[in-house]
DNA sequence: TTGAAAGCGCTAACAC
DNA sequence: GTGTTAGCGCTTTCAA
């Protein structure tokens, strides 16, 4: 056998018919092809087990049934959970996901997006959060822009700072009530355990925290916005000993490393010390303490992102905004 | 502006050469071009905001720079992580991930699987457990042969039940081992949470465990092979009130979900029971208590399928096996 | 070194 | 209804 798949003309040919009357056949039209010649190219296109030619197909349809999805990190579940949501919508629209991770490397950001751009996909979604740089934000846009312009559709799910449409959370909100809740609980000296200042859901989950405090500014202390960054923040907040009764992490993993320091620094959570994280990762629902935390809709947005990227283009981009929701849980008790 | 992209005519036309030019001054080739003329494609093609269209590359050239990738589901860190592995090795050699993801749904697997197909995509990595079911695997078959066929690469990470280069987990090894392990602990009575039958990870995780214990045989519940089988397993588990001091769960997932049906129920673990379970998914690994689970090196595995998946085909299909760890942590204390 | 032209596999006018 | 044919954007002989 030839190392070379069937093509239609090969079915065509097998069954005695032309090229444009198998196409019709196979790969339907408005166009109707008489019952017997259906039957016939069906049969042929099995024997030869053809299976039509997407990029071929691509090429002459002058559209294509891939979507490009760029993300921080796929093994975070943060984006794993975004990429399931956006995966399964795609399979019910029949389109198949391109995936690209970027490792948080901007220059890496850039070139995926290049790559994604090549393969003129119908649409690409960027997950992820913006850096606060303007030169990154300019040659993200010289790469957005043209595409869009040769009538590719652009979405993002992330601080909206892309003028494209947008799935954003409302981090500062959700922050803002986070610290009221544990206000509420009886907390008096938070600390933040928060990720670069560049980023900005770590940006705007922090100062939302900060807002919606009414004691005294909360400690901050800034490391990488993963788990060992919690880690070695709380680490660091610990032995700079100063008094502090909860800790708010600005994401589940911090939260989790954070906890992880206080083990090892010997401090009960939450008998010594409350804490609080951020998305709700399910993989995290049944730990001990559970973990208080802001519930992120993470399939959906990914599903909404997809959505909203092949509804039809408007001149402003769109923003849909998503509301986190407080979970309180056993890890920041009332007291 | 034109709802279209700059395409390499255009490119050569604004050069003021010919098409073959400017592609052999852009793509690169074998043929060398004047570096007058090679400036002058460059400057156009920059003016243009020129990029290649790697779908009418890859037709003209016969080759494509796609992968797919098809997991069960690309939420679940097992396969998140598989995929972050696959993914950042594609990156390395300049391929694009497809990512499909199927649910588990064997239907879905077949449909995702002729997508892939279609999308000529210059290999295909298959992830998840194979089922044990003789109609499915012929089916998958009948899409992979002619893939292989007509020169495309299939690699698997799984039981090695499909005739192509396989990343195979010792699964009975590993769960042979632990079951020693946990013998050596001190447990006498030990249970097993396994999956669904026809789940051949999931079988083979039971089995060696059974293999590997000395005592009366372990007790087995089935459910599904996620955090919620574990959870129902276990209270399963508990109702019917066998003597058990400890647990292995064939996944972290299942043992998250045991330990949740365990607080339920005022089991404390590891007091009252231990539990152990398999995968060392990461993002568990600050869990309390510690979880004493089996390692497996998931990022590097999806690097290896990548790896085997573009060498050269060999007639006969490639296995490289891959050893599970046992890590003892606090949810198995000796006794 | 450069250019003209023949494909790659398919769709979509356009004719019959 | 069905067939012919001109592209889609690119690479790669083959000549010049």
């Amino acid at each position: 056998m030839p190392a070379r798949a069937a093509t239609l003309t090969d079915v065509a040919k097998e069954a005695g018919v032309s090229l444009a009357t198998a196409s019709r056949a196979l790969n339907g039209s408005d166009r109707v092809v008489r019952a017997e010649l259906h039957a016939r190219v069906l049969e042929a296109a099995n024997r030869l087990g053809y299976t039509p030619n997407a990029q071929a197909q691509s090429m002459a349809r002058g559209s294509s049934d891939l979507v490009g999805l760029l993300v921080n990190d796929i093994a975070d579940p943060y984006f794993s959970t975004i990429a399931a949501g956006l995966a399964s919508a795609a399979e019910e629209q029949g389109l198949l996901v391109m995936l690209c991770s970027t490792g948080g490397d901007p220059g890496q950001e850039l070139e995926l997006l290049a790559a994604l751009r090549r393969q003129r996909g119908r649409a690409i979604v960027l997950a992820g959060s913006r850096i606060d740089d303007r030169a990154h934000l300019r040659k993200l846009s010289e790469q957005v822009d043209p595409f869009i312009e040769a009538g590719g559709r652009v979405a993002a799910i992330s601080e909206p700072k892309l003028p494209v449409d947008t799935v954003v959370v409302d981090n500062k909100r959700a922050a803002r009530d986070l610290a009221v809740r544990i206000g509420e609980l009886g907390y008096r000296r938070p600390a933040v355990l928060t990720g670069p200042d560049e980023l900005l859901v770590s940006r705007n989950r922090r100062d939302g925290f900060a807002e919606g405090w009414t004691g005294d500014a909360p400690i901050v202390v800034a490391d990488e916005f993963n788990r060992d960054g919690g880690f070695n923040a709380m680490q660091r907040l610990v032995d700079s000993g100063p008094e502090v009764d909860c800790v708010f992490a600005v994401n589940d993993l911090m939260a989790m490393g954070a906890m992880a320091a206080c083990r090892d620094r010997g401090i009960e959570v939450p008998r010594d010390l409350a804490v609080a994280g951020f998305d709700d990762i399910s993989t995290l629902r049944d730990v001990t303490p559970a973990l208080t935390t802001v519930r992120l809709p993470l399939t959906e947005m990914g599903r909404m992102a997809l959505e909203m990227v092949l509804n039809d283009p408007v001149a402003k981009p769109r923003r849909r905004k998503v509301q986190g929701e407080v979970i309180v849980r056993e890890s920041t008790p009332a007291r």
